[in-house]
DNA sequence: GCCAACGTTGGC
DNA sequence: GCCAACGTTGGC
């Protein structure tokens, strides 16, 4: 079982909409390393949920994969947002994975906060910026989860 | 809203 | 294949 950070901004699909939602699929991302840590998920992988141009940014919660990864159909249509006339059905460019709700932390945890923690030195997420989706080193996750809850 | 970081595009 | 221009991400 792999460990995965990623990131949405919470005004476009947050930690409660996926509660509310249960499963949902993480679409938009057009980024060609992010889409390649996609392909490598397995269901049950665990993923922490990541709050991103928000106040403040930070990890907000959990969530496993659900279904792993297959082409995001949002890159073929022209009214999206998403749209890369590149991408069509019988050749897609990009993909997205199904993801299940786990849990909102009790307190978010801010970026900035994260930054200053020793044990978490290393984490990608300090280094590149504008990576939306990373493998998260499992004492890493489970730090997390453990400071979250206390 | 600003802007630094950085990924992508396209001319050559 | 280089690299300048451009567009986007995301912290602040």
């Amino acid at each position: 079982m792999k460990h995965w950070l990623m990131k949405t901004e919470p005004d476009a699909f947050s930690i409660d909409t996926l509660k509310q939602k249960k499963v949902a699929p993480w679409d938009g991302v057009r980024n060609y390393q992010a889409r390649n840590f996609m392909r490598d998920m397995a269901v049950g992988d665990r993923v922490l949920f990541y709050h991103s141009n928000a106040k403040p940014s930070g990890v907000a919660g959990l969530a496993v994969v659900a279904r792993t990864a297959y082409p995001d159909h949002t890159s073929w249509d022209s009214r999206s947002d998403h749209f890369d006339p590149g991408s069509t059905p019988e050749k897609p460019r990009w993909y997205m994975v199904d993801v299940k709700y786990v849990s909102t932390f009790t307190r978010l945890l801010p970026l900035e906060e994260l930054r200053g923690i020793p044990e978490l030195s290393g984490m990608i997420l300090f280094a590149r910026s504008r990576l939306s989706v990373q493998p998260v080193e499992p004492h890493h996750y489970e730090f997390m989860v453990k400071i979250a809850d206390g």
